[in-house]
DNA sequence: TTTTATTATTAAACACGTTCAACAACAAAA
DNA sequence: TTTTGTTGTTGAACGTGTTTAATAATAAAA
């Protein structure tokens, strides 16, 4: 690696550095490029240069650290537990994550989710290999016989994510909702969907 | 009402009327305040004085047309319809009504939705009149006996509007994507919540 | 009527994200 | 080595949403 390539690297670092410290401590909104400019030491002009935009610098910075809580939430996942207290679990770390700095990742959510498809390509990644990992949880539930086989395993694990995401947008928007009281909406939710709220008559009928 | 007031609304109507036209044709990200104050004939600094910000500018402007489009959906609605089906007439109204300007909407949701809570209060009156609209009508399917009693209907009705949200985001996003394909989606989705996924065991167990 | 208080309006300024033209450090070619 | 091309960096500027201090028009009080 060249010498230009290197000292190019140690910017981005420079700056990756002080973006995660400024996001975390002044907030997203309150920390402007020419303050991580200048905690970075380097031009605001620079910032721009290596991220495009606020946005993506924010998504950068922060992305790992989500998928580092994602894998944790993964790896301590109860193996023996069903279906549904498996998904909590989940969505337990998850939202004990994003609780630790909710007004950073409302904002977060907010500027990427919501921009047109194509851009956010780290957040957009994570979201396609998790509903990938919930969609073969569900299919391997079909092999034990607690999911239904005519049930569409995708749909449901995209399904299943947007009850988990519009829970847990209320619970970033609300900055005095307890945590426990979402984890518990949420396990209503995901209930329902896993049961059906039709009579059995209803139900087999379609 | 005195000479001041009647003048105050007149202006705050130009400015409405201005904004409404300008975001339609150029686009809510493209047209700036300066160029809806220019075109209402005041000051970009008496935009702000009657709207705060150009979201809530942006929330008023729209929020009349979205209420119509919801009222003609419901009025529309097929009443000896099965739930499933008149839940996909009302979606089918709605995101036909978006898909005239997906990109304001997309902005528009953006915007207000993913704001802290306690902003957009016209968006936000309309979403609990939607929801408890919703509730009513699945505690209604509970008489005729088609729900089953034991069915949370405030949970069923917010877990349905989560299916219908996050489908309704993920084609506001995309541009290319047909109507019929989001529409098929959600049906899916809400289907699926209707009859559940687990195997009658199971799901009887709970 | 005259004086005082209120308020709708605005020009000018500010803060911010972002762009651009120029520069300087480096690499490649001669 | 010298010349030429490439590219990481930046100061200055732009466009935008918003704020502020001042103005002028209206209402209320004397």
């Amino acid at each position: 690696m060249s010498r230009r390539e290197t000292t190019k690297l140690e910017t981005r670092q420079l700056i990756l550095e002080a973006a995660r410290k400024l996001f975390h401590t002044k907030g997203p909104e309150q920390c402007t490029m020419r303050d991580i400019a200048r905690e970075a030491g380097v031009s605001p002009a620079s910032v721009v240069v290596h991220f495009k935009n606020k946005t993506a610098l924010l998504e950068v910075a922060l992305y790992e650290d989500i998928e580092k809580a994602i894998a944790g939430a993964v790896a301590t996942m109860p193996q023996d537990a069903c279906l549904h207290d498996r998904l909590m679990h989940i969505a337990q770390c998850m939202y004990g994550f994003y609780d630790n700095d909710r007004e950073l990742y409302r904002v977060l959510i907010r500027d990427t989710t919501f921009e047109k498809a194509g851009q956010n390509p780290y957040l957009t990644k994570q979201l396609e290999d998790y509903l990938q990992f919930f969609g073969a949880m569900i299919e391997q539930e079909k092999l034990l016989g607690t999911v239904r086989f005519d049930a569409d395993a995708r749909i449901a694990a995209s399904s299943l994510f947007s009850l988990y995401f519009s829970v847990l947008m209320e619970f970033l928007r609300n900055p005095n909702m307890p945590l426990n009281m979402a984890l518990e909406w949420l396990a209503a939710s995901a209930h329902q969907h896993l049961t059906g709220i039709l009579t059995s008559k209803e139900g087999k009928g379609k």
